[in-house]
DNA sequence: CCGGAAGTCAACCTTTCGGTTGATGCCCGG
DNA sequence: CCGGGCATCAACCGAAAGGTTGACTTCCGG
């Protein structure tokens, strides 16, 4: 018996997720979480084999850092992210935080439960188009964006300055310039607007 | 007996809504649509009372696309739009295109059973956030952009300095700038990238 | 164990951008 | 016919961003 936490912040992805699960009868929906910070707290008192992570919730934790949280005590349960996005900087924060699996939520359920088997037993499981994207950054990697660097392009394009970025990153202003100027020269651009338009249409950030 | 069909491209989701669905006596989901063409097709075939409406699916038609084919025939199913996004654009042609209701993904079960009865008796139901906006919108309707300022804006999400797009369309700098300014301050920014961020979001740039 | 990539930061300089003021002409509607 | 929004431009100044150099640490792979 598999036992599997569910942490996403739509009420009704959570009673779809049960619903699909229900239909194994090797799995066993122990608890929802509705935020990050609930996912980590319910992750250690319910003691799940497998957690179902969704990368967005509203205010507070991310869902990568509540991955982080989760999966840094020895013996923890596996975290499964189960998301809408995959722009690079999703994937990598996820990866780099530990999850043993990276999903779509337009995944069939059969594909769901074949994923979730494989996170309980520490089998890493990608969904098609995530496990292309990391190939195609084995493939050139000089192309491609750090995890730093998606990041602070990612708030670029929200529109923050160099001082904000540096605030919400825990950075100096010079370290993001850095980022910017490495990024500036991947993308073949020498300006952070057009890198925004560049990265867009690569997607390496998210719609 | 209100008569449902669910349009939407995540399996997941589907499961979900027919889950917190079912839990109301009066309610009967006859159909499912995993495309907007499909959605179509089901709601000329099945004739429910009303379908519930995701905005993105993958490639083909859009939700909005759908929502306008669906409703625009006379005696038609009322059209409840169910999505993740609320940006200006998404609730603009959705509701331009004849949706009866417009509800975001966080709902509670509910909210939603009570705005699906509301759209099957031809009650709008929105959704507080998007209510928000919409009125905002009519207290300051001077925020819209003027064509000048919209070109320029699109020059600028693509990636040009002001140099450049002085030169695309036959101004001086100066006049650029000046645009630039009224851009900024009918936007609420103080810089280029954010008021690209702003117009997105609005749904003022074509993306 | 060593080289390289990634990440961090400082100092310095140049260019661009943001913001203001002020000015001209046009066209529309009250 | 005149106020006001729109569009155009100039000159100026301070702030932000862009670019370079150099340096330090950590981590990973050959």
């Amino acid at each position: 018996m598999i036992r599997l936490l569910i942490a996403d912040d739509h009420p009704i992805v959570r009673s779809g997720l049960r619903a699909v699960l229900a239909a194994e009868p090797d799995f066993e929906v122990v608890g929802e979480a509705a935020t990050g910070e609930r996912a980590v707290e319910s992750a250690r008192a319910l003691a799940p084999d497998v957690v179902l992570m969704d990368l967005r919730f509203g205010p507070g934790l991310t869902g990568a850092e509540a991955t982080r949280a989760i999966t840094s005590g020895a013996g923890g349960p596996r975290v499964l992210v189960l998301t809408t996005y995959d722009s690079d900087a999703d994937i990598l924060a996820a990866i780099e935080a530990g999850a043993t699996g990276y999903l779509l939520k337009d995944a069939d359920p059969a594909d769901l439960a074949a994923a979730v088997r494989d996170a309980a037993a520490g089998r890493s499981a990608l969904a098609p188009a995530v496990a292309q994207r990391l190939l195609g950054r084995l493939r050139s990697p000089g192309a491609a964006l750090s995890l730093r660097e998606a990041e602070v392009l990612e708030l670029v394009a929200a529109g923050l300055s160099n001082q904000q970025i540096s605030k919400r990153l825990f950075l100096s202003q010079a370290t993001v310039k850095s980022h910017l100027v490495h990024v500036y020269a991947k993308l073949g651009v020498d300006n952070r607007t057009a890198a925004v338009a560049a990265a867009r249409e690569r997607g390496l950030i998210r719609p």
